[in-house]
DNA sequence: CAACTGACTGCCG
DNA sequence: CCGGCAGCCAGTT
């Protein structure tokens, strides 16, 4: 179980990203109350991949280079479809435009 | 209890 | 634009 208070502030963060646009794991970081650890991000959401009972919006959370972090190239495009269908578009090189489907907080 | 590991990031060259 | 590197944290071994 992970069930800490931190954990949880950022899953509640992520839960504002609002439908079409994507937060970086900085952000999020940043939001929930916890500057420069947005590897703590990236382990919440982890962990959450054996927790489907929660729900949250994790394929609105990507790296700050505007592509997905994942592992394999297979979970990825699984996050891109996810990501597409609410309306954020993807270049060439898999990456987004954050300037324009940034969360703006 | 120390060493590893990993859904990260900013800075350098 | 891209690879390398140190800082950061919690959960495992």
């Amino acid at each position: 179980m992970s069930g800490s208070e931190t954990y949880r502030k950022i899953f509640r963060t992520i839960r504002r990203i609002p439908k079409g646009k994507v937060a970086t794991y900085g952000q999020i970081a940043r939001v929930a109350g916890f500057p420069n650890q947005a590897r703590l991000v990236g382990y919440a959401l982890h962990a959450l991949r054996g927790d489907r009972d929660e729900t949250v919006p994790w394929w609105r959370v990507i790296n700050a280079r505007g592509e997905s972090s994942l592992g394999s190239e297979d979970d990825a495009a699984l996050q891109r479809g996810l990501l597409k269908k609410e309306g954020v578009r993807f270049d060439k090189k898999k990456r987004t435009d954050l300037k324009k489907f940034g969360w703006k907080k």
